[in-house]
DNA sequence: GACTAACCGAGACGGTACGTCCCGTCTTAAG
DNA sequence: CTTAAGACGGGACGTACCGTCTCGGTTAGTC
């Protein structure tokens, strides 16, 4: 899970002194979702979300360590129940379900927020991390169990090493998010799947 | 090749008055290098280069678009020769060879600052067009040039969707780099390439 | 004394409720001196006496108007009793006991303080009129009172303006003490009582 | 002179680069003087005189090291020939018209600004000391070559302490201006200048 | 050989945002 | 009702860089 350095908000167990607001707490991520989807990444400065959301910088600074860090609460908090794990009893099924649902959630409406958080990842280590740990970890293994699954039911061989299955699938999909240079359609999902059965049997 | 407004040094044509100034030119890409791998991106500013390169800012204005642009040439430029296509009659081998020489060029020299103009193309849309056609493009030429005397020859099914493979190598390859979840080692292409290939027949 | 608003600490009547904490009181008057002798009075910040006190801010804000209220009070009663009035039956004598008495303190103890109330009460007008009222005015009436009984003995012209002797000493020591410009040692003290004693008779 | 860490304005010697905006400077003192005399020093911040004068901070912290040294500035700029030195042939004459002129212009002009340099003065040592240097120091000099004059003419005794009148005469005006616990009128003047020279027959 | 044009270094300019400090107020649980 | 603790909205700080501008000076041609 996430560090904790990163976003501190997690662990709010003191008894003492004035309690969190959740008015403000709402508000801030609110207020980062909108700039982003109005302005971009660019144009969202701390500065921006505290007066839009009215609330003070410190406010910001004293639950989280970096605009990408809210950005990042933003979309692990509203994304939770968006991609619930298809299981079907077949893994060809099962993965186009949720490569279709993946792409489709990408190119409607997270893909430019995604691809803001993963090159703050890049250029900042910390965040790197807990971008990491709180999103592609979590992302893998939902892909990881279906993959299993078929494994174990001998829908896929026993020697295949799932974990670059998973490096393959979700690689060419931020390959392309990231480079633009070919759609994230129904298509590219269809293709992808095909190339790699072949190799699994 | 670039779109000139990104790294526009290409178009010098003009005749009368003084031509711009090696000294300066070079001592900006080598500040640059410099910079970035003793401090990292976040550091690298158009101010700190122009200081270390003793060099005026306007001069760096005149001739790139941003810091990005600056990091894009001294890369191109010196990793021009770095990478042959390799030619030895098989595929295989020949794919083995350029992923075996890309990751190592990788994970010895540029990997960082690969990450880094990954990471700018994405808040930067301008300076994104310029790093995909002056960088990305070319890299996907190579591996689809490989790929593609493999299908004349045989080795590769014609059915086979070449873009696709392109997008399964380097974008696995890319996932790796940008997440840093797993090592980019010799190990990685074998089985990657591996994985490929049973789809390939 | 003082006009309540700025140092309400006096008025503690209420039979009702939790009493004072002689503590907290104790605390914040010894923190706030220790802070001021230490670092400063720009260093002196109402948190950092909460903090050093051990003391919630809320608890300040009750009893004291500002920081400056807080360092009069730990001024005021401390120097309680130092400055006794001196009759000595000759005002020649009682001068030179009060003035060197005054300087020795100064000089010794409370200068820097003393110029930080000053300045404080040039920049806040209400603290000003406390400042005036708890401390100008009280040296000012044991100098006045020293000069009336000389009066009486008739050692000073009954056609003395005495208030305007009292603004010439005073004010000469304060325009020393608050420029630097020369010392205030015994040698000024002397000649200072010397020149007016001329104007006199 | 100023120490020039303070106010370093002066030395502008360097002949590359661009020059120093006129407008700015003059901007900035104005916008200074605007904001002290509608809305007082409590209200001056440097960002305000940045907004108000349309000029970056980083301009102001350029040439001044506070906000204290703008005002500094701007009054010894606006105040320098409104004082000639009198010379009348008479020491009492000089002094009534000396003493007279300088508290009209404490009374209608300049005294908020006075006390509240002089508050400055005495929280931060280093602008302490630019203005007894710049401020405090000539204003004595010029007392006391009037008082010297007078001594040379023999209006005053040798024997006379001129240092000591000095302190007296600006002593009690500054401790009324910054006690204001009487005018600083004509009779005041008239009253000091008489008690002072009984004692220089 | 002068003229002209573009380039060069230096660095000041107006401006934005940073991350921090502290203000004075509020909310909480404990006494 | 007070206390210690500490979160809150807010204002200003001093700094870092941005991209632009204005200097005097340099380096090429072209006339």
């Amino acid at each position: 899970m996430s560090v904790g350095k990163v976003n501190s908000h997690l662990s709010e167990s003191d008894t003492t002194g004035r309690r969190r607001s959740q008015r403000a707490h709402q508000a801030i991520l609110k207020s980062a979702l909108a700039i982003l989807t109005e302005q971009g990444y660019r144009a969202l400065t701390i500065e921006g979300v505290a007066k839009r959301a009215e609330v003070g910088k410190q406010t910001i600074y004293r639950w989280w360590s970096s605009k990408a860090a809210i950005v990042l609460e933003a979309l692990t908090v509203e994304a939770q129940e968006r991609l619930p794990i298809p299981d079907t009893g077949s893994v060809r099924d099962d993965l186009e379900l949720l490569l279709s649902s993946t792409l489709q959630e990408l190119v409607q409406r997270t893909g430019p927020i995604v691809r803001s958080l993963m090159a703050e990842a890049q250029l900042d280590p910390e965040f790197g991390r807990a971008f990491r740990e709180d999103f592609i970890t979590q992302r893998r293994a939902v892909l990881f169990e279906v993959l299993q699954r078929g494994q174990r039911r001998g829908e896929i061989s026993n020697t295949a090493d799932l974990e670059l299955i998973v490096d393959l699938i979700y690689g060419a999909m931020w390959y392309r998010l990231l480079n633009q240079h070919a759609p994230l359609d129904e298509n590219f999902a269809q293709r992808l799947l095909e190339q790699i059965f072949v190799g699994l049997h």
